[in-house]
DNA sequence: CGGTGGATTCTCT
DNA sequence: GAGAATCCACCGA
């Protein structure tokens, strides 16, 4: 079994699946909350049309080219924040977005982020801000915080491939993956 | 140097 | 299911 800082220097795809039932937790602004992920997408670098990285280094993506465990916080649409963290070597511009996940606790701090009580984290914009992440954490690692990854996975089950969401090229790859747990896993 | 297009979410119909 | 909200780096000229 691998460990996480070996997963994520490893290849995008694989460190993708290997977040699925974990835990990321956050204490930002003296509140503390944790999900588990339940929805992660793999984006590559040069190699990958629909990845931020494409076109090479830029102000905005800078942390993408970090190390692994980085994470890469972008503004999406002009208003929502949305958070990846960064897989394989430095300079390689490979990031696993994180899509979605199922609150464990702190569900009033995140309720209160969110202005609603439902819906809060299944979405990629919806999970950031639920966690209270915006572009000051980018460049952190998940390693250090204040948004932390666990080590160890904490819920198990099937794990679906699918095409990502929400993005014009490169449409054919089957790189979003969602965690289904439980008995009620539907297709 | 201005137009444009998003790795989205919410609300209303 | 459609449309609005809302920002700015990047592209193309």
């Amino acid at each position: 079994m691998k460990t996480l800082p070996e997963l994520l220097a490893g290849d995008v795809i694989d460190a993708a699946r290997c977040l699925l039932g974990r835990r990321l937790s956050s204490e930002i602004g003296g509140q503390v909350c944790a999900v588990v992920l339940t929805e992660v997408e793999a984006y590559g670098g040069e190699d990958d049309p629909a990845s931020h990285g494409f076109r090479g280094r830029r102000t905005a993506n800078a942390s993408m080219f970090g190390a692994a465990g980085t994470l890469y916080v972008y503004r999406s649409y002009g208003m929502h924040w949305c958070m990846n963290v960064v897989t394989g070597p430095a300079g390689r511009a490979a990031a696993v977005l994180l899509r979605g996940a199922r609150p464990v606790t702190g569900a009033d701090v995140m309720s209160r982020r969110r202005g609603r009580s439902d819906h809060l984290a299944d979405g990629p914009g919806k999970l950031a801000q639920a966690l209270g992440v915006s572009g000051e954490q980018d460049g952190t690692t998940v390693y250090e915080g204040p948004v932390l990854l666990g080590l160890d996975v904490e819920a198990e089950g099937v794990v679906r491939a699918d095409k990502r969401v929400g993005i014009t090229r490169a449409m054919k790859r089957q790189w979003r993956f969602l965690l289904e747990e439980g008995p009620d896993v539907r297709d």
